[in-house]
This record gives C-alpha cells, structure tokens and sequence, in this order.
DNA sequence: CATGAATGAGACTTCATTCAT
DNA sequence: GATGAATGAAGTCTCATTCAT
C-alpha cells in the first residue's frame, strides 16, 4: 500500500522533473543531477525507478500517452461525423500542447531527433494514434463526406502537419495566443479549400491545374466575411 | 587564389563530411573525430574552419540555403500565379529533401531541438524563406486567386506543416517512394478543400459548421476519378 | 532457542549464498543485492549478520575451516607414517576442492589477490594448516622416513604447490576429471623423485645434481650459486 | 619518428605506472586517476593508449611476457638434457619474480581471479610458456633421462606449483631472502625423490610406494612415528 | 596551415551501506 | 529482527578543444 503509493509518487515526482528539465534545456544539455535536484531526490534515486537517462527521456511519453489516451477516446465517442471528429482531434492535440507546453517540447522537439526513440513502446502508442486518424479519415471517406479521391495519408499529414507546424512555432513563441483557436481556421482551409469557389465550370480539370491560368477567373466572390472564425495568428512567430 | 579556393574547397569537405555523419549519427552521438576522418582532415583542421562542433553543425543550413535559395528565386521568377507559385514552392522543398536527405535530416530533425540555432544566420535564412511564402500567399489574397477570410499564416502552416510532415516520414522510411509526387495532392486538397465541392448554397456559414450534418449535402461528385494526381503514399511509414 | 538456531541458520544461508554468488562473479562483480536475493532475505539483513561485504567474504574461511577441519583431524588420527599422513592431507584437500568447489574457488582464487585477507582469523586458521604439514614433515624427517638435507618448507611448497595448481586448473577446466586421482601421482612423484633409479654408480648422477654444486649432498638446501641471472617466462596455469 | 617512440615512450611510461599502481593495491583498489598521476600524464591520456582499466591490466602480461620471452628462449637453447632445461626454467621464473615484484605480483595474485583474463592474448602466451615445459619433460622421459610412468602433467604441476607457491609466499613476505636459492632443493626433491634412498629390505617398502604399484621400488624404512599433528583444511599461503 | 597527441572537465552510472517503517 | 527504498560518494570513460611540432 503505502510502500506501492509512494513509490507511484516518486516515479511521478521524477517523471514531471525530467519533463521540466529536459523542456528547459534538452535532453543533452540536461544532467541527470539536475533531474534529481528538481526532483527532490537523490541521483541514485532516479535510476532505482529508471533505468538509464535515456530511458526517463522515453517514459515520459510511455506514461503521458497512456494518461491522455482514454480519456481523448472518450471525448471521440460522444461525437458523430468524419469531419466533426477530425476538428476534436485537432482540438485535443492542440489543447494538449498547450496544457502541457514542456511535454509538447519533449514530443515535438527533443524526440524528434531522437533514433532510439522509435523501437520504443512510447513511439508505438503515439503512432496508434496516428492510426486512429487514418481510420476516422478513411470512415469519411466511405460515408461520402469527404472526398474520395484522395489518399487518407496525404489528408492526415496535411492535418497533423498543421497541428506539429502551428504547435511548435507556438512553443518556440512567447506562448501567449490561444493555441486551440487556430482549430477552426485550420479545419476550415482544410475542408473548403484555399481556392476561390468560382462557379466551376469543367468539374473535371484537376484542381490545381486550373489556378495558373488565371484568366477567366473573376475576382471571388469569398472575400472574407467578417465575423466567422476569428484568427489567432502568432503575430512574432517564426516565419 | 589557390589558397583561397583551397580553403573554400576545405571548408566545403568538411562541411559536407559533417552533414553526413550528423545525419547518419545525430549531432551528440557524432564526434569531431568522426567527421575529420569522414572529411580527411585531421581533428585539428576542423577548428581552423569552424569555431566549435556546433559552429560547424549550423553552418551547414547556412551554406546549404546561400546554395539552394538563388536557383529557387529564379524558377519562382518564371511562374506567375500564387497557387502556381506556392506549389513550385513545395515542389522545390520536396525535391530538395529528396535530393538532400543528409541535409533534410539536419534541418528537419537535429536542429529543430537545438536552441541555440535559433540565433544564428542560418536559422534566419529559414525564416526568410517562410516569409516569402506568406507573401505570395498574402498576393493571392491580393490577387482574388485565394480566399480572403483565412489568415495567412494558417496557410503556410498547413502546407509547410504538411511538406516537414511527409518528408520526416520520409526520410525515417526506406525512402523508396517519390517525395515530390506529394505535391499535387497536397495541393489539391489544400486548394479544393477535403468536403465535397456541394451547391454552397447560404454561403455564410462557418464551414466546418456544415460537415457533421450531412444532411441535404448530396453525395457529390467529386468522386476519385482514376488516373488524376497519383498517390505516392509512404508505405512503411509512421501513421 | 529458536531465535537462536533460527539466526544461526540465516547466518548459514547468507554465506552458502555469498559462496556460490563470489564464485560465480567474483568478489568485485558481485553485489550485496545479488547475495541477498539468492539468499532470499533483504539486503538489510545480509548487514545484520555481517559487517560489511568483504566482512562477509571473509566469514566464508572462516566457516569452512572451522567445520572441516574436526573431521580432518579425526582421520588423520588413524593414520600412521609421515608419507601416510602427508598423503591423506592431499587427498583432504583434493577431496575438499573436489567437493566445495566454490569455497575452493574464493579460496585459490578470489582469497589470493585481497590483501585484507591477510589480517583475518581465517587466513590465521588456514596458515595453521600449513604450520601443521610441517611438523609431519619434520616427524618424517627426524623418524628418518624422509630425507634429512632437504628444507621442509621447501617440500611443503612442492607438495601444497602441486595440491594448488591442480585445483586451480581444475576449478578452470569443466572439472570432468576427478581431482582426487592426482594423490598417488604426485606422491610418488615427490617420495620417489623423477630421475631414473638407476643402480646410481658413483659417477651417474643425475646430471641436474651436479650443478649447483652438490659436493656431498650434505644437510641444508642448496646454495645458489654462480650466477648466472637468466630470465623467467611468466606464466601460471593450466595449460 | 619522434611521434613514434614518443608514444612509445607513454605507452611505457603508462604501463609500468599501472604495474606499480595495480601490485601496491589490487586492480579494484587502484583508481585510473592514480595511475595517470604516477605515470605523470593525464587520465585522458591512459585512455589514449589503453581501452579500459581492465584493458590496461591485460596489457601488462602481453608486454611482459613478449619481451622476457625471447632471452629465455636463448638461454635454453644454450643447454642440453632435460634436467637441466628444467632446472633453467625453474630459474629463469623465480629470478624473472625476484626482479621483478610487481609484475610478479599481478600475474600470481590479481590476474589469478580474473576470469575475463583468460580470454585475452597475454592468457595466450603465459600458456603457451606452459606448453613448452610439458615438451621438455616429454623430450626427458622419451630420452630415458626421466621415470615413464608418470605423467608430464603432473610432474609440470608439481614444479611449476612449488616456483608458484614460493615465490607467492616470498611476495607476501618481507622478500628479504633470495627466491632463487631454492631452485636447487626444489630439483633436488623432485629428482630424487622425499624418501631416502636407504638399501630398502624388502618387506619395508614405504606405505605410500605401494599404492601406485611400484613394483621394485625399494627405499626407506621410516615409519610413521608418533604425534598425529591433524591436519588443517583449506587454505594456500606462505605459513 | 596542418596535425593529432594531450588534456581535463564532467557525465553517467553503480552499489555498499543506512535507517525509517 | 527484517525490509528495501534511499542515499551519495566515487569511479570509469568520453570527447571537445588546444597547442607544440
């Protein structure tokens, strides 16, 4: 009992000092004392409950993913439509980072480069995710409400790509706009497209095809409306 | 003369030898040893060209974008039209991965949890480059070609976050497909939009608004027509 | 009572366990946590019966000594005659090699490097074995049943060298041969000597008798003499 | 050149450090740090020339024994009759320990316990020195010099016990005495034998001569006497 | 200008020992 | 008395950087 609990609370106590840690100032340029004394520990405290530096690195994910992952789950159930779920989707990664800014750092920058990463149980968990995309996706698809001639994983790396992109030039960024308001905009360009809906006329030129030549197409009518999803863009991001 | 362009041609070997061994090892787990003897140089020789290992590390980007950025601007000066545009631009960033994976993997994995890069000239070179693209983007605007009411770092971040998104799968793949066939199903998508082109009829609604119902948006016809914009879709890849 | 013979079968435990997991490992290779837990008790209890962990290697002698050595003293009782009983000791020791052959391994080769040891009760008790060859030697000598010109600290070391040396390369064989078929060998090598027994005319010594200057082969063990200061190649074991 | 026997020099330099370092206190008892300090160079250094600490300690015999080998082999060949070869090895390793304590002392006491020792190329050659002297008993009994009915292995285990246990007692002791005195009683005893050449009755063959069977082996006529002086269990060193 | 041997700071990691429970 | 989590000292080893040649 108290000897288990306490023993959950001391891997805890580790877990959430490596992540401040290792968010502050990388994996490499972050030693394991520095660990311990934000931890309140000992060094040899931290290797009883982890193995190696590397293998705290890579328990973060384990145990943060496994945290957040029922409960997203949950969220995803109580909502109906292809389209409904990839903007909840969205709104949890980016709500996500934003809770959890040192954790978003570890995922998104310090892993990233990271080799030994990807043979661990942490990279498996955070690619069944991904998975999950790929099916709400391909569900839409099937239903008619998307598109169907184009390939779940384009239109997944589009999204997620969007996701990673906006979330660490958010990190790398005073942090101080709303991450979650960039769900919408994002979600918008996605399903409506970037291009102008000019009546279209030969529905069956690709798409793209047709924005080089510009001629014939009159000046839009889709101007911005005001009033509808309000941006929030990172006015000193990195761009 | 011959010892400038001696020394250019040193500075050069060693700067390509480092870009291999950092891609194959990581900066951390690469030594200065390690790439003196990749480059045939001696360890020493190293520091006469470069301040410190990670002096060397970010004059990689910088030497590699003073390279690559004229040629782009001169094909970018050929093409007229934002979409246009902004696909060249993609073409030309997957094509560069593609034809660099070395330095691809530096760029998009190894100095993106670097803190210090973000101080240097090669990092600002990057950042140039993003702000060309909102540029072109804000053109399109301008222009009528693209819709007003988007913000246009949204924009860039849902196609540049989609181009680092494929590529990184890419270079952790076999790298076996073709990363440029990507570009005009990105393109695609991020122009026409994932729903299915209906006749918009009240043209105000938020659009992500109008996805979960489905009701009254028939079935569309924007269905997969074979044969246009083939798919290239990574196989082994992370999803 | 019970807490007694209950402490002293603990005790038992720990060393029979630190026995087996020294000579496995080796002193230094092994950890007080391994003992322990092929002792099955806690590592706090390892320190409630020993001191520390050399503490408790050096316990093993101690014990082993103390428990053999009644019962070798009891069969050399019956035994008559210097030679007799200088064999029944080889044949003591082979057998207890032969049969505790992890106390044989921390005695010849764990034991030997560790200059502590030299200070403790169990390295007393063991030299006293040694004091007690010698006395039998000096019976057989003085009893005239062993030659009288030679040392006896030098046909101790011939004897005792020979019991180490087989042991110890047996203990580094796979130890399919049984140890103890060496006594009547090395016995009869050392009371009947290597050289031919030719009908020994005055002038046929062996040869190897006539160098160091033997004139009349008197009392005391040879001189050096001349020098001649050659080298010696090292070496040790089984070959 | 210079570069060359300058590191040869430190490769020296650092070896007989490491020698001194490792005899005065045991492998696990010295420290890297110790060494460097004797060998008046820097821990970094040590690591130049050698992989590890235990690396460095392989490295002692290796050396050792390559450059005593040779003079030895030359002595040897100087001398004729297996006696006498015998009798020149018995010198050359007790005066090769005489003179060299240190080297003594890890080959006899630290590089005993180590097992992984026995894989390396120092292992090698020490057993290769084995060898060499089970020929030369061979070569005696072939030549009629030495008794047939004994087997090399153990008369090789019995001399080369006895120079063990002598001169691992003289190490332990205060080495006041000289180690190569005792080659000749030690080849004494071993040529001719412990019991005394007394024109043996017949039915008073020594109690141990008859265990082997040696038939017409005469000799003695020494009883057993009185005083049983039990014997002592385990144990190895210099009384 | 080039070399590569030498440096030495500092990282990770182990493990004997202690002590609160 | 027994436990085993916690400790922290100490050790091995790496490697970026320097500098005499």
């Amino acid at each position: 009992m108290s000897g288990q609990s306490k023993m959950k609370a001391r891997n805890e106590q580790v877990l959430k000092a490596a992540e401040r840690v290792f968010a502050s100032n990388g994996f490499h340029e972050s030693t394991v004392s520095e660990i311990a004394k934000e931890a309140r520990v000992s060094e040899g405290t931290v290797y009883e409950y982890f193995s190696s530096k590397e293998g705290l690195l890579f328990s973060i994910p384990e145990a943060f993913v496994a945290k957040v992952r029922e409960q997203n789950r949950f969220h995803l159930q109580l909502i109906r439509g292809a389209a409904n779920r990839l903007r909840a989707i969205l709104y949890l990664y980016l709500y996500t980072w934003q809770e959890n800014p040192d954790y978003a750092v570890i995922n998104l920058l310090i892993l990233k480069g990271n080799l030994n990463f990807r043979k661990t149980e942490g990279y498996r968990l955070i690619r069944e995710g991904f998975k999950e995309i790929t099916h709400i996706i391909e569900e839409g698809i099937t239903s008619g409400e998307f598109r169907a001639d184009l390939d779940p994983y384009v239109i997944r790396s589009v999204l997620m790509g969007a996701v990673d992109h906006v979330s660490t030039n958010w990190l790398l960024s005073d942090r101080k706009h709303n991450l979650v308001d960039l769900v919408d905009p994002i979600m918008d360009l996605v399903m409506t497209g970037l291009g102008c809906q000019a009546p279209l006329a030969a529905g069956s030129r690709p798409p793209w095809d047709r924005w080089p030549s510009r001629e014939g197409r009159t000046s839009s009518f889709g101007r911005a409306q005001e009033g509808d999803t309000p941006q929030a863009p990172p006015q000193t991001e990195n761009d």
